[in-house]
Order: C-alpha cells, then structure tokens, then sequence
DNA sequence: TTCGATTTGTTCGTATGTATT
DNA sequence: TAATACATACGAACAAATCGA
C-alpha cells in the first residue's frame, strides 16, 4: 500500500535523441515529398483495422500487448496508445488495466446500450432516472430464403435479385409484443445459416454473426418515420391497422463500413419509446 | 473570475516528495488515504468545465494556450491535452493548429450536425450520399409566458408552476412546413426575453440563448415516438387528424448537464426522416 | 496469502513538424 | 520572417489492476 511513495529519484533526463536509425519494416509513411505523410498512428490505425477485418484476432480475444505492437511496427508505444483511442472511442475494442485490449465482442450488455434503442416511455409518473432496460426476447416468426429488392440490393451493396436471408422476428418486452424485425442479410455471406441454427443461438443476432461468421457489427445507421401501421403488423402487435407505428430502418456495419444487415423494425410506441441519446455519459456501467 | 491562482513554479518535476505538505494550489488531488485519487487530467478538466459553465471564456473565444493551461495549473502540457481531448470529443472545445482551442460556437453548421436530425428521405431514388442537409426556415406561431407544467417542471428542474416562456414554431424545409416545435424555457434564465428579440435574432435559437444569455446548449437527449397528429398540428402541417406523426421529445442541456430547454416536435414524416447515425466519421466536413 | 510478472493508466518531459498570424 | 499554438512522436517512471505461481 505505501502511505506514499517519495521515491522516483531525480535520475533521468532522456530527451529523445540518438536512435531514430532503423525504422525496422515498421511503419514509417513520413512525408516523402508533398503529398502524404498520413501520421503513423493512423497509419497503425488502419493495419489494426484491416487486420481486424481479416480475423486476425477474433471478438473476445485479445491484441498484443502495447509494448509488443510498438515492437513490431517500430514506433512508441504512446504512438500505439494513440492509435488504439479512436478504436476504444468507437466500442470496436475495449481496454482492461491489467488485463489487456480485446476485441469488443457482442454481449448482452452491447446490444442493449449500443444497439437497441427502445425503452420503455418515461412520461409522467416516473421517476426512475435511468429506466432499467430490458432484453427483449425474440419470438421468430419466419426464416426463408428470399432475393434482394431494390432497396436491400443498394443498402447491402450487392446484386438485385441476388440471394439474400429474410428473417422475421417479435420481439416481447415485458411480455407484450412491442417490436417487429424484418431483416435482410446476403445470403454468401451466412452460409449454412439454417433455422434451425438461426434459433439455436446462444445469445444475440449480432452474437451469432460474430461467433458463428466472423462478422463483427460495430455500427448502425437508423433512419426512423411515423407511418400508419400496415394490416399484417397490426395484427401482430395488437393494434388496428392504420394506427401510428414507427418504422425504423437500419443499416448495420461491419470494420471497413462495410454493410452487413439491413433490417427494418416496426416499433408499437404506446408504451415505448426510441431513446436518441447521442452518447452521454457511457461511463461503462460497471457491474 | 480566474479559475486559480498561477503558482506552483515550474522547477521539480512531481512534486511528491516527502512531506505531502504543500500542494501549492495546482491540480493535486493525490491519493490522500484511501478513497478519491482522482487524475489530474480529471481534475483539470472538471476545473475547464466549472470556468466554461461560469461563462470565463464566452462561446467562440480562445482558451489560454496549453502551455500557459499547464503552468496556471502545474501540470504537464499531456496532462492538459488529455483534459482537453474529451471536451473536444463532447463537441464543446474546438481544436485548430496555429490558431489555438476555441469554444464551440452555435454556429449554422452546429445545428445542423449536432442537433438537427430531420433529412430529405432517401428511399427508393435517391443515389445522393449524403443527402444535402437543409437549414430550416423559421416561422414564429406564438410566443408567450405561462407556467410550467408537471412535465415541463420535471424536465427542466424547476418548480411546478414556475414562470416559463412557451414559443411554438413552425419549422418549413423546402418551401414547405415540416415540423412543429413546442419550446419551454425557464423565464429567469432569460430576462427582457420577448416576442420581438425573440424574432429579430440573427441566427439559430441556440445562438440567440449563447450569444445574449451566455447559455451554451451542448448536448440534447431525444425520444421519439409514433402518434397520432392533433388537429391543431396536423393543419399546421397540412395532413389530417389522427395521421401518424413523429413526436420527438427534446431536452436540451448546458456544460454541467444542467437541463435549459424542453421541446416537443411534430414531424411530418411523409418525405421526411428522423437520422439517428449514431456518430459515424463526422470528419470536421471543413469549409 | 503473498509475491512477482504482466499490462494498461497516468504523468512527466523533450523534440520536432505544421498551420496560423 | 518570426513567433505562437496545436499535432505528432519518442522515452521514461510510476501507479493500479490482474493473474498465476
């Protein structure tokens, strides 16, 4: 424990110098002429990215120390450090003192305060500040093969008419049904994705891409409207046709924003609501 | 006035030796016993948030340069970038090399990055990227004082029945009106506040509140629901009662997460979105 | 339980590059 | 051109958390 820590002896002085020498296959984009000189932390940032994106080290795992990436890109770890901010800032890996960096991997936690943005309404009585949210349990209404439209052809970015999976999914909050999920994935993308497999997850969707497909969402894109509630919906959330619904439409994506899920959700708001709380707070909630 | 006294000459490095003694007004909140041991850049940076929220350094002025931060506060110049950084990130500093750190201004581009969701929908046709963005043209509905209600008094901290000034807008994007806003603020917080300044403004409302009330909106939290349009607001919007319609609820909050404005917008979402991205790129999108 | 090795977190200091005025 | 200010990069030391021996 130490009642306090006199200690660090005057000593040192460094002051950089010497070695710069050999950059050692490292990085090293210093500005050649007039053109680039992209800094080498964001040089390092995009060798991490790409390796990420190669399944270099899969969701969970954990990156090299610090110390050994400086080492084998020849820069400093403070350069490292700097490289690796922007990537924690982002929820795409996570920092653990002691322990190391790891891969942010899709765990109940992530998907309720990154991912899924429904809670319930906060109106008048209540007084909870921050309205416990809730997992919502999927109820899989269907599962089939279908071929991209349109739309789910430019949002993926691949061919009309090109296969793709449709699920459709409810979603129960607090037992009631709130949410409706129709999703569209590339079908090459999943192969030997199955129902059977699809509800056989251990955890989440975004859980099973990862574990399952190596396909690590860490972004979304939503776009919401107010729009009168279709028939086959209605029914399904018990309420009348023509009554107000919000109609979400998500882009989901992976490392290089690469679009991955396009899913669009009918939300009953009766009783919820869609909290856009452009990132306050966040202080990782610890347990 | 002056968040401290200079001090602390610059000499030895770490204080910490022997006799705890003398802090000697810097940032030092070193572990005493057992129980704080809060960083210095924590420290720092509660102390630059505390100054922004005492109006020190008013919207759009410079900060002192970080050298001079280090040595008014006896800490190194990493320790205040590091403090720095994160306000940055909160969009409340804006960092420019050569010229200095600034404090951000509501500037046309802010409202509409920052706190304007609603884009032009981009459904079927639409190949544009980045769908230009619109600024909206105001038009003022009614501008009066009232007292404020449950909702209204919980939102923004104050008593029931508090004086509060109600100004109802009506917001037009390409000619035509889109959306409703129901804005609530506290009376006192705005003095000599009419009808007449209210319109003569020169710029956003967020600009009219910082530029003559020292009061900088930072952040806003929204919940969105889908509802049916009143008649008041669907003949303002030109649709029919009962339509769907996207209420959003909006508080907005100054530096200490202090609530100064609650807002009720009506959206009409028939060629329009609500664009929830959470924080992509965001690259400065200079000039 | 203690201890030591490992890893990230904080803080310091310095040198140099680049943009602005 | 020179000064100023932020940006990048390096290196060092110590603190705090973690984990296994």
């Amino acid at each position: 424990m130490s009642i306090d820590s006199p200690t660090r002896a005057t000593s040192s002085r460094t002051g950089a110098a010497s070695t710069r020498a050999a950059p050692a296959a490292g990085v090293s984009p210093r500005h050649a002429d007039g053109a680039s000189a992209v800094p080498l932390y964001r040089e390092l940032q995009r060798r991490l990215t790409r390796a990420l994106s190669e399944g270099t080290w899969p969701p969970g795992a954990a990156l090299p120390s610090e110390s050994k990436l400086a080492q084998q890109h020849g820069v400093s770890i403070g350069t490292v450090r700097k490289a690796i901010d922007e990537l924690v800032a982002g929820k795409i890996l996570v920092r653990q003192q002691g322990r190391g960096t790891f891969v942010a991997a899709h765990t109940a936690d992530r998907l309720l305060f990154h991912f899924f943005h429904v809670v319930p309404r906060s109106d008048g009585t209540s007084r909870a500040p921050a309205a416990a949210r809730e997992m919502p349990r999927p109820m899989l209404r269907s599962f089939r093969r279908a071929s991209a439209g349109a739309a789910v052809s430019r949002e993926l970015g691949i061919e009309r008419d090109a296969p793709i999976l449709r699920i459709d999914n409810l979603l129960l909050l607090g037992g009631r049904a709130v949410i409706v999920d129709e999703i569209s994935i590339s079908a090459p993308l999943f192969p030997d994705l199955d129902r059977v497999r699809f509800e056989g997850r251990p955890g989440t969707i975004y859980g099973l891409y990862q574990a399952d497909y190596g396909i690590n969402v860490v972004r979304s894109s939503e776009r919401l409207s107010a729009v009168a509630c279709p028939a086959p919906i209605a029914k399904l959330l018990g309420l009348r046709a023509g009554q107000p619904v919000l109609r979400i439409r998500r882009i989901a994506y992976t490392y290089a924003d690469r679009a991955v899920e396009s899913r669009v959700s009918w939300v009953d708001t009766r009783e919820h609501e869609y909290l856009s709380d452009l990132w306050k707070s966040d202080p990782d909630h610890e347990r």
